[in-house]
DNA sequence: GTATTTGCAAAAGTTTTGCACATCC
DNA sequence: GGATGTGCAAAACTTTTGCAAATAC
């Protein structure tokens, strides 16, 4: 990848000013993470991030991607994703957008949503005194390629 | 609680029920994690159901109500719930009908949010060739007694 | 009577913590 | 130079598995 003056490129220095001006150091391992991280797309694990940074830094330490991992969560940079395995995914955040993910409950891949059709539930949530500020939303079924025939699969 | 022929408990038996015919045993293990389960709402975790089942059959131990409550998910009687804790937490269904969270992020209060407006979000999954069977919801925010002063916290 | 279920202990898997050393500003 | 960050090892936590004894049907 040539680090040149691309849009992507501009979004990932903007992250590390963010970072910096939250009162965190710019070192070589979190510049890997976060260069990681905007490669990878969205919801991959700890250990995702950590196999795919350490091909930029390769001394990178696992407990170096969790704290960092974790800050970028706290600065709002990046967000948690649960899926049903028991393990948390993360993605950076595209600052003000926001999606949601197609999981296929047959291949296991997952693909980005970009509609987000809450409004009704958040006011149902204000209905009841309930001030709505974050959601998480995963939909679950099956991908092009995975069209089931049975019907075995209900929804939850 | 008495063991009338109220609503609750003839879902209690039509569980039971469900569970036998669909090859398990009925054991008393099993029941007392089913009544926990239907006394104490929405969104527990293991340790809690353990917990709360152990006052009926005090021998019970953690490991058969994990492998009870998968044999309900699997079944279809129960669903998992996951938040931001990195632990699962389980709920019965209400056969056929449907509810998502309303959870605080002050104090941790989950209450039951009936309204479902995912419509738009479904068809939207199937413009994509993605079929949609399942979904997942949380909403985060405040409840009605911890309004927060500040705007710390911002839409995920 | 036989297959299923249970409980214990131990294992597995992910995430966190303590601490000495290194590094950023 | 001093606070912050890193890596290792070990701990913490939730969840799963192996196996002998107990139990449902």
């Amino acid at each position: 990848m040539v680090r040149d003056g691309s849009a992507a490129e501009r979004r990932f220095e903007g992250r590390l000013r963010s970072l910096r001006s939250a009162g965190h150091r710019i070192t070589a391992q979190r510049r890997a993470v976060l260069r990681a991280l905007a490669m990878m797309g969205c919801a991959c694990g700890a250990e995702d991030v950590h196999a795919r940074a350490r091909r930029i830094y390769p001394r990178l330490g696992l407990v170096t991607v969790y704290r960092t991992l974790a800050a970028l969560v706290r600065e709002g940079l990046a967000q948690t994703v649960q899926l049903d395995d028991g393990r948390v995914r993360y993605e950076l955040r595209d600052d003000g957008r926001h999606h949601h993910h197609l999981v296929c409950l047959s291949c296991g891949s997952i693909a980005r949503l970009e509609a987000c059709a809450l409004g009704r539930l958040q006011s149902a949530g204000l209905r009841r005194g309930f001030r709505v500020t974050a959601h998480r939303l995963e939909l679950f079924g099956y991908c092009e390629d995975c069209q089931p025939s049975g019907g075995r699969h209900e929804a939850r």
